[in-house]
DNA sequence: CTAAATTATGTGTATATACACTTAATATTA
DNA sequence: TAATATTAAGTGTATATACACATAATTTAG
């Protein structure tokens, strides 16, 4: 009887102490500022009253920035999975901000803003700088050192 | 003729600045930082043999740390979407990882980790470490004040 | 030149996320 | 107590993400 609740005890400890390690998982609490920040940008870029939000903002930002990538080059600039990106593209191209045309070669995609997708880039702007704003006040001073860790990270994966 | 041309140079340099701008989004270096260390945790887990993913593991963590926590609870310690609660809620509740009860008052659904839950929680436990360490090391130095900033944000947003 | 390798992309499937709206249960108020 | 308000949770819908697999076009090797 009193071994048994003294093997329990010492299995118990053992528990809490992986709860402890685990509850400090930077994974998660990643993904949660990564929810938090994103839903800042959103909510502003809502008030713009277009259809848009931040992850989208990003995508064409990059497709303006290169003439015809094809969606790997895209995809590689974003540091996003390209079938992630195909997809994103096929919302982009519903609401008329992209167009995807072939070219010589049948197996490449050839990626261009329109000029409603450079339209409503420039519209959006205000708002998306006022949600960039907001992000670097809380941030404070730390900015720098924070946009110089996630880029370290950004490129050692 | 040339007054067009000088127009239009001066127009390209607004918008070229925005583009700088926006280039350097924090939002999306934010969610591409989640996307790549998520990946890093998820391919160790990967390893353990267990069909499960590193957001599944912090849920699972939190669900372990309180006793008939409802939905709205849980939501709350993990800053987690309440509706996306519920949609994680029942995968896990597939995978036999966690349980559902209602109470004496029917509006509540109090959670709570099964026996085969908390076996998948030990299980996983040694991969999730190397995976913690992997991302330990690319933060280096940095690691306590980047961990600083990102409570910060999640508890300023 | 043709078969095999490579390259670029798409699709099936599963999970994650969030907003708007709905529903059910309980508590409060008149 | 009945009507109303509040609370807890679920559902509809849309978008984001990624892995495994499939396909089509082009290039390369023999």
């Amino acid at each position: 009887m009193y071994t048994s609740i003294f093997l329990q005890i010492i299995y118990m400890d053992i528990e809490s102490k992986k709860r402890l390690e685990l509850t400090n998982c930077l994974c998660a609490s990643m993904r949660q500022s990564s929810r938090n920040i994103s839903k800042t940008y959103n909510k502003h870029l809502k008030a713009s009253g277009e259809k848009i939000n931040a992850n989208q903002v990003s995508i064409l930002v990059t497709i303006s920035q290169v003439n015809d990538g094809s969606i790997n080059k895209i995809s590689n600039l974003l540091k996003m999975e390209r079938t992630t990106l195909t997809r994103n593209l096929n919302i982009l191209k519903k609401s008329g901000w992209v167009k995807l045309n072939n070219g010589l070669d049948g197996r490449f995609t050839y990626i261009n803003l329109t000029e409603k997708g450079n339209k409503v880039l420039s519209k959006v702007f205000p708002h998306w700088s006022k949600a960039q704003k907001h992000v670097k006040k809380i941030l404070g001073d730390e900015l720098d050192l924070f946009l110089k860790i996630l880029k370290n990270i950004n490129t050692n994966h």
